[in-house]
DNA sequence: CATAATGTCCTAACACATTAGGAGTTGATG
DNA sequence: CATCAACTCCTAATGTGTTAGGACATTATG
């Protein structure tokens, strides 16, 4: 159980230099710091993913005379864990309050979720 | 227009206090002092509570000696706007990929996600 | 009245996020 | 070989979140 990283809690830059990574693949410092937006000296972006990768969000190696960095976790699991966090923290644990809160402050209506809904289960028969 | 305090985006500690605001209604430090975990010193409830006014997120008066503090922004708005802020930063706005998100996590399943979709459907024609 | 209790304000200390500069290494080039 | 470009590592400065102590004011109490 060797597992020092605790998950949990990208800050906002640690969040676009992930995107980034999951956009790009494998990928080297320049190849970041030209995706990001708005632009950062180049030892930033450096300091940045070094920092993710202390944290265990980005794995390295050197690749000729420079690091490639790659994402350790799939940007869709990342988002799952962010959205249970948020679950978590201020819903309580419960995942139907979260959908109904969307709901009430009208950021999705309930027709388009019906749909929504729908098209899920006929994704599941058809597996 | 006289609005200072750019809303979005509670810490965790600034969540807790609101949390607690929230659940007791009209409050003194002490009051949330003692609903706050794991526990804190006065001073230190105190000053959050100080800054989340300062950012504009509580209003306190003068209650015979002691502040009485309470929420500038009901908890649903405030869930919303966190969810909101979720969408937009991970989801690239759309809170269709954050319901499907939450399916493909298995965070909820598709039978509960339908029944309530269409227990909202029901709340709404009965409007 | 002296003092204890309760509360306010100011200030500090520590942690960590963000931003970037500078020194040093290494491979390519004139 | 001297130099340049690209890159790494180390370090620092600034900001803000979190935690709490200490000084001072006001009210209640022996």
């Amino acid at each position: 159980m060797a597992k020092d990283a605790k998950q949990e809690g990208l800050t906002k830059l640690e969040l676009k230099m992930m995107q980034a990574v999951w956009r790009l693949g494998s990928c080297t410092v320049s190849d970041v710091q030209e995706q990001v937006e708005p632009p950062l000296a180049y030892t930033t972006v450096q300091t940045m993913l070094n920092i993710l990768e202390r944290k265990g969000k980005l794995r390295r190696r050197l690749q000729g005379k420079a690091y490639v960095y790659s994402a350790v976790m799939s940007e869709a699991k990342a988002l799952g864990e962010a959205v249970r966090d948020l679950v978590d923290r201020m819903f309580g644990g419960s995942s139907e309050e979260l959908v109904m809160s969307l709901v009430k402050s009208r950021q999705i209506n309930r027709k388009r979720l019906a749909e929504l809904s729908e098209r899920l289960q006929r994704n599941e028969e058809e597996r």
